[in-house]
RNA sequence: GCCGCAGUGGCGGAAUGGCAGACGCAGCAGACUCAAAAUCUGCCGGGGGCAACUUCGUGCGGGUUCAAGUCCCGCCUGCGGCACCA
């Protein structure tokens, strides 16, 4: 009898013994092929590891295993994604130092996922609040500023009342602040701003060239939101100027009864003395200006709108004269915030139309306009259009785009959904933009020398009132001289948001102490692209998109060796609480994963957050569950007992054996853990019935298992006396052709019901099958006095007879 | 409203169009034990039958096919995301 499986001893024993031996070191040998492996890096919350975290963590650390057992020189790489509101929030309430409260952070994080034995490269290890690291990516902020993608504006932002900072519309969820839920108005700011919509169409054309998993690129392509239609001007009635409006269906222009314009609109307040109820807009215009977007979201069941006495456009296909109406559905972000109202064949126009009485003109035909918008574009005719009769939508949205290119009152245009990036928030806690403004230049990009530029120190966290950082009231910092002319100057007080540092964070990984770059040429040519990157859906659309921009970027500054920064995309789905429920504290569901380790080990949190379910799906905490792997654990470790002589496999389980090397290969890389894990569970179930388990056997599971139980595989393969490490060892290698048996069992089946089942050869013709089928009694008796109709006989499957 | 994902035993979940329910959990029975825990062995979708067996079963309604959880058409429910995008 061996002693019991004691993961509490062989764990950390394991864990040292990794580090003393640098087992996971990056190597410098670029002969080598190359894996990158990278994890989105977490933020160091007070609350400390979630089990939400170790799921794609594993999942990554079993691929990194696997690979450098398949010989390849693996980076896996783990860091900090630390600036951010709740260090801050925390940093206020407590009275510490948002960096004193980083590195105790940081320091409990690591230890967490040091006890579950991953195999980072800690030596790589990077912090987004480090100046070393935010001097690059204040650096790679200059760069952009040079270029004119970094620029100023005044903008109406969203504004959080309850943190007091802006944040970016994709921060704004349900009109609540995304981080503390605060609720979320409307606030004109002068922001800082990245042209991320000037990479519009790389940022959705890149998307054809890599391997981003099907959801991902949807999500990415709705959200940049292409769409091709047409800039027309509309002349204002017995003026000089025009109207400009973007449509995605110009076909439909002789059906424009009115026209409408956001609130925001310029030609509200450029035409102010002439417009007749100039009273009542005003009102109007106030009104939608307090709501937030979420507001005028919500209420936007019923439209509301006013119109503009004086002011009228015409409509330049056929001369009639037409109304400007203001309205807050129609946004001053998109397009150019004014619209031609086509209600026939548009459901927002033809609500408003019905609620103000406005004329409804069919010009496609197809439904009736009278009941409801017809917006079919693939079967309707053009009617009462003139010279677009009879086309269909596609032909006449090409003719009339001629037509009003050769008048020169429009043109085809694409638009985007994807807005610019707001990159300002007043706040302490991110990096401070490197930028200093001076009455006589303007905004100056402090010299290259002068980076990192420091956070100061300051007395109170707390943003100021009146919507300033922090930094503003630091009049020692603020106050420095101008870089160009020498004069007084500001320095900006707006900090960068946090998808900033995780904008380019895999990139530092490939050289974390360089002093002269933010990476040596030499080393992101060998490491880029990311081979796999793993991350959660919630990024999707966020920092995947930034990350890629920014990378778009820096390749076209010839400063990144690849367009596009990751080769593979994949995601995980989140784990959810016993009850089924989003973990939360309110909820009382949270696992705590130190507790797992304490009581189970951490193999056996590995093996569970693996098999829990399929792995881009949610999936509930199972306690029992849990309990099931450890069991599976003990299991193994049993083995040693029933451990016999002989290096290979016996010949009744050498197919057992093929079988499982090339499911439990297979199935990593598909990341199909849980039918992976399945696979071994059966084999080792095997073992067990035979009684015993040859040494070349249990050292081919060891393998296979140890990049999911890396601690017990090391100690049961050195128990069995094997030399060297488990993860030193090359993964083993299946024959495709021992997979198969020589006999398998087929199902016969009658008019498609299961009759019998029989064995037959593996490679048995239908006519060798078919003997062995027709010799089976109870098939025999079904087909006594039939007429059979037709067979069907699929290889090693199914052997299917009709009969009448 | 739009986009995406899912719906299979008591539960988590398996199934290149080919024997639905692998593997695990829970449950039941037995072995071991003075006893319990742990462990080991067996059973384990519903109805009917002493039984060999039979019949119904993958959210609902149709369809294609020798054969459908899987493919097609039309719905329903849940989860996630976006939301007046012209």
């Amino acid at each position: 009898m061996n002693t019991p499986y004691s993961p509490k001893d062989i764990e950390k024993k394991w864990q040292e013994i990794w580090d003393a031996e640098r087992a996971f070191e990056v190597g410098e040998d670029y002969s080598k092929p190359k894996y990158y492996a990278l994890v989105e890096f977490p933020y160091p919350s007070g609350q400390g590891l979630h089990v939400g975290h170790p799921r794609p963590y594993t999942a990554l650390d079993i691929i990194s295993r696997k690979r450098r057992m398949q010989g390849y020189n693996v980076l896996f790489p783990m860091g900090w994604d630390a600036f951010g509101l709740p260090t801050e929030n925390y940093a206020i309430k407590n009275h510490v130092h948002p960096k004193t409260v980083t590195q105790n952070n940081v320091a409990h994080f690591k230890a967490q996922l040091k006890s579950l034995g991953y195999s980072f490269d800690w030596e790589r290890e990077v912090n987004t609040t480090d100046p070393e690291y935010y001097k690059w990516t204040q650096w790679i902020f200059l760069k952009l500023f040079k270029k004119g993608l970094a620029y100023k504006t005044q903008m109406p932002i969203n504004w959080c009342t309850s943190c007091k900072v802006g944040l970016a519309n994709e921060e704004v969820v349900n009109g609540k602040c995304e981080r503390c839920g605060g609720e979320v108005v409307r606030k004109v700011k002068s922001q800082w701003m990245l042209k991320i919509t000037e990479y519009a169409d790389k940022l959705l054309e890149g998307l054809d060239h890599v391997d981003y998993i099907e959801r991902v690129k949807v999500s990415q392509k709705n959200w940049i939101g292409r769409s091709v239609g047409a800039e027309v001007d509309f002349k204002l009635s017995g003026k000089e100027d025009v109207l400009r409006i973007f449509t995605t269906r110009p076909d439909t222009l002789f059906g424009a009864t009115y026209m409408v314009i956001s609130p925001e609109h310029p030609l509200v307040e450029k035409y102010k003395e002439e417009i007749t109820n100039y009273g009542e807009v005003a009102a109007y215009r106030e009104q939608a200006a307090k709501k937030s977007d979420f507001e005028r979201t919500e209420l936007a069941k019923e439209k509301t709108g006013v119109v503009m006495g004086g002011i009228s456009a015409v409509n330049p296909v056929n001369g009639k004269e037409i109304p400007i109406w203001i309205s807050d559905y129609v946004l001053m972000t998109y397009g150019t915030g004014a619209i031609m109202a086509v209600p026939a064949h548009d459901g927002r126009d033809w609500e408003f139309a019905k609620k103000f009485g406005l004329p409804i003109i069919e010009v496609v035909a197809g439904g009736n306009v009278q009941e409801a918008a017809f917006t079919d574009v693939e079967t309707g005719k053009l009617v009462n259009s003139d010279f677009l009769d009879g086309l269909e939508v596609k032909e006449a949205k090409e003719k009339i785009i001629a037509w009003l290119t050769g008048k020169g009152i429009g043109k085809q245009k694409v638009n985007f959904k994807l807005r610019d990036w707001v990159f300002s928030r007043q706040r302490y806690w991110g990096e401070p933009i490197p930028v200093v403004h001076c009455e006589k230049c303007g905004y100056v990009p402090l010299p290259e020398s002068e980076l990192p530029l420091m956070l100061p120190e300051v007395d109170s966290y707390m943003p100021t009132d009146n919507g300033e950082s922090p930094l503003a009231a630091m009049t020692d910092w603020l106050n420095t001289v101008c870089p160009c002319c020498g004069g007084p100057a500001k320095r900006e007080s707006d900090t960068m948001p946090q998808w900033a540092g995780s904008s380019w964070y895999f990139l530092r990984y490939i050289d974390p102490k360089n002093k002269e770059a933010f990476a040596g040429q030499e080393a992101l040519k060998y490491w880029l692209p990311v081979d796999w990157y793993n991350g959660g859906m919630e990024h999707t659309t966020l920092h995947l998109l930034y990350s890629r921009f920014w990378h778009k970027f820096l390749y076209d500054e010839g400063l990144v060796p690849t367009d596009e920064p990751y080769k593979k995309r994949t995601s995980h789905g989140m784990i959810l609480g016993e009850n089924g429920e989003k973990m939360s504290k309110s909820r009382g569901n949270v696992v705590n994963p130190d507790e797992i380790v304490a009581e189970f080990g951490a193999d056996t949190l590995r093996t569970y957050e693996m098999f829990i379910g399929a792995f881009d799906l949610s999936a509930s905490w199972s306690q029992e569950g849990v309990r099931g792997c450890r069991r599976f654990l003990d299991r193994v470790w049993k083995l040693q007992d029933s451990l016999v002589d002989g290096d290979g496999y016996r010949k009744e389980l050498e197919t057992r054996m093929h079988q499982t090397i090339k499911k439990v290969s297979l199935d990593f890389e598909a990341l199909k853990f849980n039918t992976a894990i399945a696979a071994m569970m059966s084999l080792i179930n095997d073992f067990y019935k035979a009684g015993k388990v040859t040494k070349g056997e249990f050292s081919t599971l060891l393998l296979l298992l140890s990049p999911v139980a890396p601690h017990m595989c090391e100690e049961l393969w050195q128990l069995v006396g094997n030399a060297g490490r488990v993860y030193a060892q090359t993964w083993p290698e299946y024959d495709e052709a021992k997979t198969v048996e020589d006999e398998v069992e087929i199902a016969v089946q009658i008019n498609g019901k299961v009759k019998a089942t029989v064995k037959v050869g593996t490679e048995d013709a239908q006519e060798a099958a078919r003997e062995k089928v027709m010799a089976d009694d109870t098939v025999a008796g079904i087909l006594s006095g039939k007429n059979i109709v037709k067979e069907i006989y699929v290889k090693g499957r199914i052997y299917n007879i009709v009969v009448k």
